[in-house]
Order: C-alpha cells, then structure tokens, then sequence
DNA sequence: GCCGTTTTCGGCCCGACTGTTTTCAGTCG
C-alpha cells in the first residue's frame, strides 16, 4: 500500500469525525498524521511491522500507529468502516459547496436526513432549508448556486496556469495609481505543482481602486465576497483568487502569513508563542508593540530565522535548519547550463535540431541533448536502430552548422514491459547520453516495475532515469514503483535521474527528489521540450527542485560542459 | 489524538468575512 493510499484513509477519517463533531483538536491530529504519512520519503507499509518506528514518525502517536498497522495488514481501518455506515458519502460531498463546512452539513444530514448532493438540491429548491436553525435565505441560494461547483469536484490548477492568471492580475493590479509592493503569495509562491486557489496581495493608497479593477478583470466570472481588505472572486475552472490589501508596515507579515504553508505558519506561531511573541497577518508583537512585520526577513529574524524560501515553507526540517544557519542554498535557473532532454521532427517533435540547438542557445545553455523516442513509441514515430543512426548523422551535420553549443546524440530509450531495452545495446552503445523511460505497461505490479527499472539502470549504457514514475498530475497515476530499492540501485550504479520540467509531470517529485539528494544521486533537470517553446518549461523543473530543497551541486546539468563530459566518462 | 527545558494533564495558531444573529458560530484560508 502506497503512501498516498495510507494517507487518504486518515484523511477521510478526519472528514468523518468532524461531521461527527469531534473534538477539533483530535480532527486535526488525524490531519497531521495523514500529512506526515504523505512527506515520508520511506514507504510506511514497510515500516508498518515496527509500532516504535512508526512512532518515531512526528504527530503520529501510539494509537495511530496501531491503525496504521491494523491498515497495512488488514486493508481496513474497523473505526473508519464504522463511521462510513454511519455517514454516507453523499455528506462528505456536501463540504464541497463552498459555505458548507461539517457543521452544516451535519445538521442537514441530521434534521433533513439529506443523504445526497440530489437530495439537497431537492431540499433547497422545497425552501426546507432556509427554516433550519443556523441557516437562512442566503444560505439556501448559496448551496443551490454551489451544487454545480461541488459536482464537478474541486479541481486543482496546473502551477503553470495559476502562475499566469496570477502574472495577469498583477500586472494589472501594477497600473492603478497609488499602488505599492503586489506580490503572489500562496501556493504559486510555494511553487506547488498545483494550485486551488491564487493569493494576491498589494499595498494600496486607494483599496478601493484596487478591488474595483479585480471586480472588472478580464479572467474573473464571479465575486464571491467583497470587504474592505479582501476580495474573493472566482476565475476559469472554479480557480479562485483572493486578493488582500495591507498596510505597507503589515506587508512582510501578510505575505508570510498568506504565503504558508498551514503547516509552516502553525510551526511558526507557536514557536513566537514560546518565545512570549505573536504573530499575526499584521505583524509580530510583544503585547501592543510591533516588532517586525514590514519585510518578511525582519519576521523571520525576530523569530531567530533566516529568511526561508518559500518552496520549503512545508513544515518538513526547514525552521529548524533555518535556526541552526543550514538551509541549503537552493538552486536556481539561471544556474541551468544544459538541457538533456527534448524531440525533434525526426519523432514526434515540431522543430528541426537545427532550431532546437538555436532556441537553446538563445536561453543561455551549453549543451543539449536530442533524445528522440525509440520504435517502441510508435505513435511518436520512434526510432528503431538504422533511423536513430541515420538522425545521429543529422546531429553529427548540426554541430557544424549550429556554433557554441555542445548537442549530444542523445535517444529516450523505452523500457519495455518485459524489462528489456527497446534498442539494442550495439546501437545504445553509440549514443553520447541515454535517458531510459517508461512509457507503456505503468499498471504492471509493482514486482515486474521495479524489475524494469533495475534492469534499465544495470544496463551500462543508460545514463539517466527519465521521469521515473510516469504520472501525469491529476490525469494518470504514476508506476508503483518501490523508492527505497530504486533510489539504492540508482546510486549504487551511478545513475542519474530526471525531474521532467513540464508542468503536468514535474517527476520525480519534491519529496522524491530529496530522497535521492539524500543518496547523492545527481538529478538532472529537463524538459523534455517537443517544440522551442517547450523550452521555456525549464522554470518549473527548478521550481520542483527547490522544493526538494536541491542545490546547483545537486543538479549534473548546472555543471561546465566539461565536467558534465568527465561525469558521463563515455 | 499528540505531546512535554512551565510536562503525564491540559493545552493545542489566528483573524476576516458571512449570515444569522442581537453578541456569535461557522467557514475559510
């Protein structure tokens, strides 16, 4: 049982036992637990048969460490099937209409014996709710105007498109007079790979000016709230976007505080707590007093911090190594001198090498590799042997033509479901860089996966493991794939592994990533670019990176051309 | 339900906004 699987179960719990009414407190204890669950690098069903390492994991207790086991070796949580009897799913559904928290939604399930998104919409529209004691007028044409948003189920948005609805906005937000600092905050600051809502704030002379203009805003279908220094509107997709405005002398404490994580602002509060501090979205006081809040560096110092990134504000080490002066210094693009992975018109890419090995130029790299698909990838057009020779003539031809840029005769070499190269070794052994993938049979079981991926990384020509699970964010899920045997067969091999840049892949992840850091496996950072535009993707690898908490040292293609070359030793 | 350099009980982060209320509970982030 996957991590994820582990963690989704508590989180479920969490949801029950709050229309339950539980005690807040042991709600967010579960929460915690199933957060902790999701960070672990380790797999916890393999941990499962030990109570006392389970325990050693933070917020997870002897009780939850029971249930974990009992969920590892059973399949099932007896308490959680219990509460499923009791409450139907219908009424977890219910929390997603926005306004409707588990209070409500008790209270119909209760008074209404409402079972259903179907049979509230039937409730609302009968005027039975507005009767109910805690809800009115308002409240019934909230739930009926947020049926259609509950159905199609909260969805979150691609980092990529938050990041742009929120570049619009600002942009925008930067040409009204008397505006000062704007800036994301949020998980688009967090560079999280998928965004639920975006977080803007803004110092402004003139609020008023300011919300008006985001009332009006080309990308926003509707206002949800409007106060004085919040607005909430709704955009494309359901994405929601709030914007505050704060005081200039509040704006470091605001953005620390809407920036987050929950987790890390939790942490955070209470270690000022302890120190006889608050710390609030308008500042840091000692009583009435403000000690800092302008700048989120003054915030932090107060507290006895650096500055953290906020990439690795996720409550996973980063306030600890924060006091001890430790936080790694996080890579960044510029930082970048090659890309190792990209297609070209000889498969299933638009451009010519020519054009690819230009455009790469353009954006400051040294040194690229052309990895076109294997035959096996017959949809792309991949390339068999004599076709991948021939285009490496093609490339050969290229470097003459194309100045001051080292392109690598490169192929993305499928792993085949039978755990053999679909190339073979005679003509891999030609090539200057070898990316091996999984494309097909990603639902095989776990035992013939990770025989695949063995077999890929034993094999001498393969250099690097391309966006090793296969996942593609909210759409497929990734191979199950045993990180622990992976990551040590990677490292006792040498092997080098990607986080694939584009937005829907970022893959390996942040968690995983840091979990190979940790073996001194070097990653690589790609984008896998099928067009010159593809190119462009880059940022969000690295954004990816940091939030594995990755330095230029951990990332090969950050090397000169020639010691990237002494590293490959071909 | 977790946790401990104020420890094994009694705490557990904080404020804005809304709607339904005459002082606040619920929801949200």
């Amino acid at each position: 049982m996957q991590n994820a699987e582990i963690a989704s179960h508590f989180d479920e719990l969490a949801d029950l036992l709050e229309i339950q009414g539980a005690n807040p407190f042991r709600v967010r204890a579960y929460r915690t637990a199933s957060r902790t669950i999701l960070d672990c690098s380790e797999s916890i069903a393999s941990l499962a048969d030990d109570i006392a390492k389970l325990r050693e994991l933070p917020g997870i207790g002897e009780d939850l460490a029971k249930k974990i086991q009992t969920l590892v070796q059973t399949g099932a949580i007896p308490q959680l099937e219990e509460l499923r009897q009791q409450i139907p799913r219908g009424v977890l559904e219910m929390m997603r209409i926005p306004g409707l928290g588990p209070k409500k939604a008790a209270v119909l399930f209760h008074e209404l014996k409402i079972h259903s998104l179907e049979d509230l919409k039937k409730a609302a529209e009968a005027d039975q709710i507005a009767g109910l004691k805690g809800f009115g007028k308002k409240t019934q044409e909230t739930i009926l105007k947020g049926m259609e948003l509950a159905q199609s189920a909260a969805q979150r948005v691609y980092l990529i498109d938050a990041k742009e609805a929120a570049d619009a906005v600002i942009s925008d937000l930067r040409k009204i007079e008397g505006i000062g600092e704007v800036c994301a905050a949020g998980s688009v600051r967090r560079r999280k790979e998928t965004c639920a809502d975006v977080d803007i704030l803004a110092v402004a002379s003139n609020s008023e000016a300011a919300m008006d203009m985001l009332a009006k805003h080309r990308l926003v279908e509707m206002v949800i709230a409007r106060g004085e220094t919040k607005q909430s509107v709704r955009l494309f997709k359901g994405l929601q976007l709030d914007l505050r405005v704060v005081p200039a002398e509040s704006f470091g404490a605001a953005l620390q505080y809407f920036t987050g994580s929950k987790e890390h602002n939790v942490s955070l509060r209470r270690r000022a707590q302890e120190m006889g501090l608050k710390l609030n979205e308008w500042g840091l006081f000692r009583d009435e007093e403000m000690v800092a809040g302008e700048t989120e560096e003054e915030v932090y110092e107060a507290l006895g911090l650096a500055w953290i990134p906020p990439e690795l504000r996720e409550n996973r080490g980063e306030i600890a190594d924060a006091e001890q002066g430790a936080l790694p210094k996080l890579i960044e693009l510029n930082e970048l001198r090659g890309d190792l992975h990209m297609h070209t018109t000889a498969s299933d890419g638009a451009a010519s090498i020519d054009a690819m090995a230009e455009a790469a130029k353009t954006r400051g790299l040294e040194y690229i590799a052309i990895t076109d698909h294997s035959k096996r990838v017959s949809m792309a057009n991949g390339l068999d042997g004599p076709r991948l020779r021939a285009h490496w003539k093609e490339i050969e031809a290229a470097r003459k033509r194309v100045k001051g840029i080292e392109i690598f005769k490169g192929v993305e070499c499928d792993i085949l479901e039978d755990a053999t190269l679909d190339l073979p070794d005679d003509v891999l052994a030609e090539a200057d860089w070898v990316i091996a993938v999984l494309h097909y049979g990603l639902n095989q079981p776990r035992d013939q996966i990770m025989k695949r991926l063995i077999s890929a990384i034993e094999s001498p020509h393969v250099d690097a493991i391309g966006h090793p699970t296969g996942r593609l964010i909210g759409k497929r899920k990734g191979a199950d794939i045993d990180f622990e045997v992976f990551l040590k067969a990677a490292a006792d091999h040498g092997k080098m592994l990607e986080i694939n840049a584009h937005p829907q892949r970022l893959d390996l992840d942040d968690v995983q990533a840091a979990a190979a850091k940790g073996l001194g496996i070097p990653i690589v950072i790609d984008t896998d670019a099928h067009n010159t535009a593809g190119l462009e993707m880059m940022e969000f690898g690295v954004y990816q990176a940091r939030r594995a908490g990755l330095t230029a040292s951990d990332v090969a293609n950050t090397k000169s051309l020639k010691d990237f070359k002494r590293l490959l030793n071909r």
